[in-house]
DNA sequence: TTCACTGCAAAGTCTTTGCACATAT
DNA sequence: ATATGTGCAAAGACTTTGCAGTGAA
């Protein structure tokens, strides 16, 4: 019997799909495999990425397949403070850390904000979903190079 | 001598303006005071409050002075995951729980935050901002209600 | 063959910008 | 008197909607 890889082969969505009565295209598979290329990034430049394949893709089709995709559950976005949402595939977890002095996004595992979430469901039954948001604050470099707590944020958010 | 409130009296907002060369207007202490008065709210919720006592300040100018009462450390605004950031009065810290199957949000004091701004410290050497953004899952109704960490989110965010 | 899906264009939010006038100092 | 601040209108970024035609099943 043959093996199929229910995780990330291209069977995957299709079975997903149909599972629900609806139809595998080749435009919902290059979104995917975008968002798996890049790891992160915004339903501008999965767009851009999708084109180079298949140039006459259009962004509402871009947007409309990342929110079905997000509800399927095989995508998941993540507001990173400002402008677009930040897509990436379901099955990588981490936390983003956003300075919001320079920009700068950075990566932390989940298993950091795990006692957080357990005080937060002790106490106010609250199920913490770490990898939706991001933390903002101010990286090593901007403390280092413009002071520290002290100085308000310069730009970007 | 007489007493000046330089927390939360209009003199302040004038002497903060004053020291850096601006003025002091109506419409920034009219804003001012409405996201007092309001705890928490969006730019366009602050312009209705606003407009209660001035009906001829334009969002325009509300935009303008948000940012500028934010740059000045007078107000500070939230990124609650979706549309417009919420604005609320620097000195109220606090940390916001978002539900993402209800939209509700709740806060918690910033206390909470304070093991993992710790630990992102050590390790990272990034300084937490913790009211800065919001955290997102899932509140004790809605996993009571649609049962838990299963189904996916309904609506809202 | 049928109906979900796509592309296109238009509209909808939220926010910023440019400019002439108003007004705080 | 001066140049900062305001209102207005237009534009900009991001996203959604309506609709007719396309294509997966």
């Amino acid at each position: 019997m043959a093996f199929v890889d229910t995780v990330s082969g291209p069977e995957a969505l299709r079975e997903t799909l149909h599972d629900r009565g609806m139809r595998m295209t080749p435009q919902r598979q290059l979104v995917l495999d975008a968002v798996r290329e890049l790891g992160h990034a915004t339903p501008e430049e999965i767009c851009r990425r999708v084109r180079v394949t298949a140039p006459a893709v259009n962004i509402t089709t871009v947007y409309r397949t990342l929110d079905l995709l997000d509800r399927l559950g095989m995508v998941r976005h993540t507001h990173l403070g400002h402008g677009a949402p930040n897509y990436s595939v379901h099955a990588h977890e981490h936390v983003h850390l956003v300075c919001h002095r320079c920009g700068r996004v950075d990566e932390i595992p989940c298993e950091l904000m795990s006692p957080l979430g357990g005080t937060l469901e002790a106490e106010y039954g609250f199920e913490l979903d770490a990898s939706h948001l991001a933390l903002s604050g101010t990286c090593r470099e901007c403390l280092a190079a413009g002071g520290p707590a002290g100085g308000r944020p310069e730009e970007s958010e």
